[in-house]
DNA sequence: GCTTTAAAAAGTAATGT
DNA sequence: ACATTACTTTCGAAAGC
């Protein structure tokens, strides 16, 4: 009787420390992707979550933490990329990629994919572009859409070349590389995605 | 079998047994460009240039084929180690069961799709669509128990399936479910 | 869970000329 | 700027770590 006491408060302690220890990586890795309070408490909320359905086992506390910022990014639609996330983490990518998408499942988040808007704020400010050209991306992105051009493509680099394409027509342009940087593509895939958006849509960069 | 025709399968995974135990080394000298790395993988990899299949070979006498496109091809290969392997002096049997576990296949739906109004249609819990990791949309169907990827051109991917019936029965499902809430 | 095999889908990435 | 190769996802069996 005695026997199963301890061994409760020491199961009961585990799972503290193991929580306080989860809760202070995911203030770091928010602190260094600048993650606001709102979205650090989801992401809080979510790690709870997983705890309570035992999702820990058989993955580290690092991938999970970094799955649930992951998550509350996207829920509180202002998603940072999986480049973004591995960057404060030894945990690669693809792992993050991997528990994300278990976790969605499996505590039924039903969150909806991402979309290529959803990256323009941030990208632009990081861009130091004004308000002029991210409401002509979004613009873009919505003919985009509205025109079924972004299926299966992925939401950063079809955002990346609409904020090229504004950044042309305002005249405050910035090249592929700096865009590229940012949005974590390649040049080459700005590129693709520029022929796309201005052949289907028949953009002109005048005005 | 209106839809059969128009599925492509590009990938059947079967096993057999062909003895009790195989020894691997003697295997490995008997055929020319095997693979055994025991430290990296128990298994014996050889691979058949016609039909264009692998075989993973155990010491359990286990016998794994993938890469075949058809069940006669899965035979043939089968057939062929069969053969290899007597005239090498080592024992193995010689009508073995084979057992098909996966079957690859690949569908056209020949229409454009919107995989973000998919996954909502079809409800977030039955689906996955994560552009910025993968372009296709998963769909776990249940019955049949097979996986399906659709991708924007149309392109439908089914994997999972053990008979060609399960391919017919998934796709015509599919197409349906998209039909009635017209999304193809 | 991982390791190895084969294969398709379409997007993106890394190298190479 | 192109092309080629490679990697992302799904599936299953095998024996062993």
């Amino acid at each position: 009787r005695l026997r199963k006491w301890q061994k409760r408060i020491k199961v009961s302690n585990a799972a503290e420390r193991n929580l306080s220890q989860a809760l202070q990586e995911l203030e770091r890795m928010a602190s260094n992707l600048s993650i606001p309070n709102d979205v650090r408490e989801t992401a809080a909320v979510i790690y709870r979550k997983a705890v309570k359905q035992n999702m820990i086992r058989g993955r580290s506390i690092e991938g999970v933490v970094a799955g649930s910022i992951y998550a509350a990014c996207r829920i509180t639609n202002v998603p940072r990329t999986l480049d973004e996330i591995a960057s404060v983490t030894r945990v690669k990518k693809k792992e993050i990629g991997r528990t994300y998408r278990i976790m969605a499942r499996y505590l039924k988040l039903n969150i909806l994919p991402s979309k290529p808007d959803d990256y323009v704020n941030r990208f632009c400010s990081k861009l130091r572009l004004s308000m002029e050209a991210r409401k002509r991306a979004e613009e873009i992105l919505k003919m985009a859409v509205d025109n079924d051009l972004t299926s299966g493509k992925g939401p950063t680099g079809v955002a990346a070349a609409a904020i090229y394409i504004a950044s042309l027509i305002t005249g405050e342009r910035r090249t592929q590389r700096a865009i590229a940087e940012v949005a974590g593509v390649t040049e080459v895939t700005i590129r693709n995605r520029y022929k796309e958006l201005t052949e289907k849509l028949n953009l002109t960069i005048e005005e | 079998m209106s839809e059969m025709e128009k599925i492509t399968i590009e990938n059947i995974v079967a096993s057999t047994s062909l003895a009790e135990h195989l020894d691997l080394s003697k295997i490995a000298l008997a055929l020319e460009g095997s693979e055994y790395e025991p430290e990296q993988f128990p298994g014996l990899i050889y691979r058949l240039k016609e039909p264009k299949t692998a075989v993973l070979i155990f010491r359990s006498g286990k016998v794994n084929c993938t890469g075949a496109k058809n069940l006669e091809n899965v035979k043939k290969t089968i057939d062929i180690i069969i053969e290899k392997l007597k005239k090498a002096s080592i024992e193995v049997y010689d009508n073995p069961d084979i057992i098909v576990h996966n079957i690859v296949a690949v569908y056209d739906l020949e229409s454009d799709l919107n995989l973000t109004d998919i996954a909502m249609s079809l409800g977030l819990e039955n689906v996955e669509y994560e552009p910025e990791q993968f372009p296709g949309l998963v769909y776990r169907v249940e019955e049949p128990k097979v996986v399906l990827l659709l991708f924007g051109s149309g392109k439908v991917v089914c994997t999972g399936a053990k008979e060609e019936s399960e391919i017919e029965q998934a796709v015509i499902k599919v197409k349906k479910e998209l039909q009635k809430v017209g999304l193809i």
